[in-house]
This record gives C-alpha cells, sequence and structure tokens, in this order.
DNA sequence: TTTTTTAGTTTCTCATTTGGAAACCAATTT
DNA sequence: AAATTGGTTTCCAAATGAGAAACTAAAAAA
C-alpha cells in the first residue's frame, strides 16, 4: 500500500491468475482462477479472454479450462537462454553431475527464492521430483543458504524480516540462530548443506558461483539419502568446491 | 478493427514488447523497444517498469538494457507440459530419432505459423539450429505443410488470403497453384517433404498426428541436404509413417 | 574544456479504460 | 419441475492510461 502511482493493473493482475495458475494442477476453471485471485468473476473472465487472445494461455473450449498457452513457450527458453550464467556452467555441471552421478541444480535468487535455471538429472532409476522454473526457500536448501552466508549482515536481517520459516519437514532449521550458525560454517567451508530439511530423504550440497565479487547464482547436487554415506558425502563437498573453482575461474 | 470492446490494452502491449523483444538480440534499448513497438518512450518505460517489477524482465542497471526474466521460466515449462501431445508422443519421437538418427521436431499450429514445443537432436556433430517455442511458415515447411494439407479447402482460401508467400530460400514455393499441387500429394502419400524450401541445405519429412479425425499437431524429421540420398530418403519416410500410427494408435 | 547529441526519466491532463455488482443464461443436480 | 452451480453480459462512476513536452544525465563531438 501506498508506493508510487499505480500502472499497468490490468498487467498486474494477469500475472496473478498466471502464478494462480502455476501454483495448482493443469486445468483450470473461471470459478477457480477467480476465488484463487480473489478477483471477480466477470473480472477475472475478462482478462482470460485477452490473455488467450494472445495465446499466453489457452482453454479446452468443452471443458471451460484454462492452460497455458504457446506464447509462453518461446519466452521461457529465452529467458533461460538469456542468463548466460547457464551457458557458461552448463558444461561444468554437466561434468559434476557424470562424476557424481546424482542431480544437479543450478539455481538464481529472486525475491527471497531460488529459481532451478537447469536441471541435469542423474542417471540413475530413482531420481528427484524438480522443476526448472520451480522455486525454494533460501532457508531450507542447499542453494538458498548457500546465497545467505554471501549476504551482508543487514541484507541477512532484512531477509529473516521479511520471510517466515516455516518446517517443510521434521528436519527444517526454523531457529535464526541457529541459521546463523550454519551460515557461518557455510563461510568457512564454501559449501553448504541441506539435511532432509527440504524434502524428507533428499540431501543436498550446494556453493554459489560469483563474479568479480559478486554471486549471480548457486548451484547444487541432490541426493536421495539411502545413496550416500560419508565417504559418498566427502567426495560431492570435492566435487562440488572444484566445481565452484572451474566456473568462476572461466568468468 | 471494429470487433468489440477493448480490454486490457496495457496487457496487449506489454506482449508486443516481449514479441519485439523476442524477435531482436538479447539486450535491448527503452529507444530500441519504443520504435520497435511504435510507442513513446514515456508509455514504453512504465510498461517496461511494471514487467521488471513483476521479474517478466529483468534490466541490467549498468547497460540499461532489458533481458527475458525468470518468472517467464517456469510459464514456458509448464506451457510444455500442458500440451500433452508431447508427453504423448515423446517416446515415439525419440524413437524416431534413434533409427533415423537425425533431428526430429514437434509442433502446433497457431496463427497461420508451427511452433516448435519439441526439439530432439540428432547424434551427430553436424546439428540443426532451431529453438523450442520457435515458429516457422506452414506453406515452407514439412510440418507446415502437413498442417496444410489436412486442412479443408475454406480453411485453406482463408489462410493463403492472409499470408505472404515470400521465398526463404531460391526453393521456396511461392505459387499458390502448386502448393495445392503439393498438398494434394501430401493427402495421398501421408507425409509432406519440404526441400530446402525454408532453409537453404535442409531436407525435412514431415506429418499430422491427428486424434478423432482431429488434428492437433504436426511432427517432422530433419537433415542435412548431404547426409541424405534417395535410399535413405526412403527409410525416413517410412520410419515417419510408422510412427504417425504408432502416436495416433495411442490416442 | 565546452558544446552537442543522444537516450533515459518525470510531469501533467484529458480521454479512455476499468471494476465489479447485478442480471442473465445454460447446464447439471436434486 | 425446482434449485444450484458456473459461465457470460451489461453498465457507468471512478480510476487508469497515453503521450507531448520538459528535464536530466551521459556520451560524443568540437
Amino acid at each position: 500500500m501506498a508506493e508510487g502511482k499505480t500502472y499497468g493493473t490490468v498487467l498486474i493482475k494477469a500475472k496473478h491468475i498466471l502464478d494462480y495458475m502455476m501454483s495448482v494442477d493443469s486445468g483450470v476453471t473461471l470459478k477457480d482462477i477467480s476465488e484463487g485471485v480473489h478477483s471477480p468473476k466477470s473480472t477475472t473472465l475478462k482478462i482470460l479472454t485477452t490473455l488467450s487472445d494472445q495465446n499466453m494461455i489457452w482453454r479446452n473450449e468443452e471443458s471451460k479450462k484454462y492452460y497455458f498457452g504457446t506464447e509462453l513457450i518461446g519466452y521461457g527458453q529465452r529467458a533461460m537462454a538469456d542468463f548466460d550464467i547457464s551457458r557458461i556452467s552448463l558444461p561444468y555441471l554437466t561434468k559434476l553431475r557424470d562424476e557424481t552421478a546424482e542431480t544437479v541444480h543450478l539455481g538464481v535468487e529472486q525475491n527471497n527464492k531460488v529459481i532451478y535455471l537447469q536441471k541435469l538429472e542423474s542417471p540413475q532409476s530413482v531420481n528427484l521430483k524438480s522443476r526448472i522454473g520451480g522455486k525454494l526457500n533460501l532457508y531450507c536448501s542447499a542453494m538458498g543458504k548457500a546465497l545467505l552466508a554471501d549476504k551482508t549482515p543487514s541484507e541477512l536481517d532484512e531477509y529473516f524480516s521479511e520471510v517466515t520459516l516455516k518446517a517443510s519437514t521434521q528436519y527444517t532449521v526454523t531457529s535464526i540462530s541457529r541459521l546463523y550458525e550454519q551460515i557461518e560454517d557455510i563461510r568457512e567451508r564454501g559449501y553448504s548443506i541441506d539435511d532432509k530439511e527440504n524434502q524428507e530423504e533428499v540431501i543436498c550440497v550446494g556453493a554459489t558461483l560469483r563474479k568479480h565479487n559478486k554471486v549471480f547464482g548457486a548451484f547444487s547436487v541432490s541426493t536421495p539419502e539411502y545413496r550416500i554415506d560419508s565417504d559418498k558425502l566427502g567426495k560431492i563437498i570435492d566435487y562440488v568446491l572444484e566445481t565452484k573453482e572451474s566456473i568462476e575461474k572461466e568468468l
């Protein structure tokens, strides 16, 4: 509330609609959307119609359900390409995936979250569910905690004042002081660990990527708990630190 | 012009901006965009600012150039998933790629164009440039001509009245009567051929995918000319027809 | 250095667009 | 046949939007 003048109210509402659609399964009705974004049906319908005309979404005329549309595909591909962090680090991350035989993610921070830019899947048959474009909390993910560890004290204060720490699993650390301890460790060691704090049974090792001392992203290796022991964890950590070094050297 | 009431002018303008950005290389200035979309700087800036606030785009504060933003990544991924044509046909198209060792594309029609939904790359070192989300003309591509061949006479009339046939290469067919002949052939044979009509040196074989006699997409195999002879072409055609049959059976 | 040009930002105002309550309609369900 | 549910249309006071012009900052030219 307050802030300068508003501009683009319809555009902002359209964005809310897309975000709502992202948060639920495919195929949404007008009613759902209208309730989901707290906007009356008449208004919502008009936006949906315009969005359809622009092929940003489409609707199945029989079921009257809405889906994401083709135009967004090109934009999404282009957005990925426009983060050249992907292009540069991809070969190294692929190597990391092959060395560890586990899933590797690349992400950037945005609005107190990490967004997946890339996912390199483990070749093994038991695999992890995650999606490019998906979002994670900073405080309970390996990439996120690595990013936190690179923040200044005042940035950290700001972050913790804006965010509500909510347990995703029984292992999630929701105490700010314990998180500060972890952040201290991460700074010393150069890597972060998510020990089932985000998803039950999944352990991740992460690190940030810097250029001219400025952080611009993070990556991590994720593995199901049953597939890891302290020996393998040690190796993964070594590979992560090597990968971080190689990528940063390239820049 | 005319049509019902306008709604969402800002949304539509924002779309124009994104489309303009798609049509040029990454990193665009306000001036370029403003000229590109024929809208004054003041108006354009306001939209760009809102779009940035929403993380649909971002700008490099030093160079003041605009790029596609992270939010679009998730939408794009979701849009691909929402065309379940991809999910169903992917295994068959992968098989086709492996059988032919050439690049396979999957696309849908939209606004008199074909949009690439999937690209399965040839394992060979000489490869083709194309991008998921990219667009092709119907009249000079294998997928496009296959789609044309599935249209009714009045749909074809409409298409040709709306589109301007422009040669992309020296081989592009720009005569409507010759295209009608080709369409007749495609209907008889069940597959279409693009013989360097879209890109010099690239030959493609395509076919549509139907469900309950309704077309919902098309796919194609593309190969550089030097890698093909009439024997291999025959094989590719067979594989394409087989793949079409398998996928349509699945539905 | 100073001047000129170029590109980005801000301001202001009238005309246009928008929001959303309510009426309406069509299809299910009871 | 009645009731419910969800999609569509209408309408106008009130809020937003367009864009010319003035302004500022930075880069290029003199």
